[in-house]
DNA sequence: GATGGCACCCCTGTATACAGAGAAGGGCCG
DNA sequence: CGGCCCTTCTCTGTATACAGGGGTGCCATC
């Protein structure tokens, strides 16, 4: 799965952002810890420039902290932190879809939107629903969510929809997989999916204040299955970045 | 104004970071145009690792754009851009401002805000207005947005305000100087003052829609201004960030 | 005269060396 | 025996050297 040794296809900078990504959303790198530049320069193969250039792109993504004396840490997030990131993407991705309402698109730039929804209609078919399928869901969810909110053809918005996204756990799909082994799993992806249809058709009539709404309850949809992550901390695997979120108790 | 010697208080990334966007901003760079390294660390006087630092945080900013075949280039923005970021600045501003409402503020929360508006009143009540009080309002009114903004209490929101308030267009104070030579300005700053005035109402009526909707259409009291300012060049020194901006006709 | 190829130069990405600051541990003094 | 200070070590921030790649300009050929 990881690439250890160099992919001279990409810079040395992109592959140390990845590697240290990796390594603080799998929780090997615990949140307040300070991050040993020598230490990850090691893990990593390259040397610290690059990975310098790597923790200063995480700190804007969101995932560490500078600290003041110098030097990063992993960022920690309260469940009230991960609800609001995630009120947050809907209320963006909300922004996009009534632009799109608004604006107008047309049909042959929705055609791969309704392309994913079918594709999506094909997964949830089947009952119950299979490891793979969940797979799928997730890369043709990312692909439905992306092109949404490339419809409001805004670059200044798109571009803050994907940050607003960047955090795992604020993700569209971050909390697909945590959910495939829930029993009521393939309701909860029903309702999502009829939430996409419903979004595409608010679009379609230009009816933007109807797209907007939909798209922020959409995204509620993964604040409730935070919850329930949270409540039965099992399938911690499948989410990851999960190790970031601190509990009251902690 | 600008402190060109060696500031040892703070670090040289700093410092190259308020240099060069004083430069992009002041229209030195042109939009489009790639950033040479080697100019950049004559100009500032630090050596090449700070500065690079910089770029890469000045990109993550906004303000510059990676060039697929290495370095950065200073970004354009066409009006539409300058719009919608404005949008929003206003919609996350309003997402802000809904939190607040919704889970409430102590009355000692709100001192710092109502002593805001106090003194903007003080400001707005000469008429015509000065151009240093003018200066003041921006001051004022930055305070006013930044308190508003943290009165959420939510971490990831105040900082997705930030960011999207990091453009100079797209900050809520931009466009105030510009329209300090207009004939209708104190009308326009007495108008922002009473949504001020309503959105603080809101907050403490725990009306979380209105206080969304209050923000959001304040921020187009903004977009408004910039449609002005672009249609009569007039003052463009007044608004950092107007060579940025690239007109149909370039 | 125009076009394609080659060579050169600059410029970026990477590695590493150095200096200063902060933190921790031990020793000394109260 | 405890607390404070000093020393030392490590780690970050900065500077600079080096190598690879891309772009440009010139020359040769068609």
């Amino acid at each position: 799965m990881v690439e250890r040794d160099s992919d001279r296809s990409v810079s040395q900078t992109v592959r140390a952002q990845l590697s240290l990504r990796d390594l603080i959303l799998s929780g090997d790198l615990r949140p307040g810890e300070r991050i040993s530049e020598l230490q990850a320069v090691e893990t990593i193969g390259a040397s610290r420039t690059p990975v310098r250039m790597a923790l200063v792109r995480l700190e804007e993504e969101g995932l560490l902290e500078a600290i003041p004396s110098g030097g990063f840490m992993v960022k920690a997030f309260s469940e009230r932190d991960v609800l609001d990131s995630i009120e947050l993407r809907g209320t963006v991705e909300g922004l996009a879809a009534r632009f799109a309402a608004e604006r107008g698109v047309s049909s042959r730039d929705l055609e791969p939107l309704k392309g994913c929804l079918d594709e999506i209609d094909g997964l949830v078919r089947q009952d119950p629903i299979s490891v793979e399928a969940f797979s799928s869901y997730v890369a043709l969810n990312a692909r439905f969510h992306a092109l949404l909110t490339e419809l409001s053809r805004s670059p200044p918005l798109i571009r803050q929809v994907d940050r607003a996204s960047a955090l795992p756990f604020a993700s569209p799909s971050g909390f697909v997989m945590t959910q495939s082994t829930l029993p009521n799993a393939r309701h909860t992806l029903l309702i999502a999916q009829d939430q996409h249809r419903v979004v595409i058709d608010a679009i379609e009539n230009r009816e933007g204040a109807r797209a907007e709404a939909i798209m922020r309850e959409h995204a509620r949809v993964a604040a409730r299955n935070l919850r329930v992550v949270l409540r039965n901390k099992t399938h911690s695997d499948l989410l990851p970045g999960l190790a970031l979120i601190k509990m009251p108790g902690d």
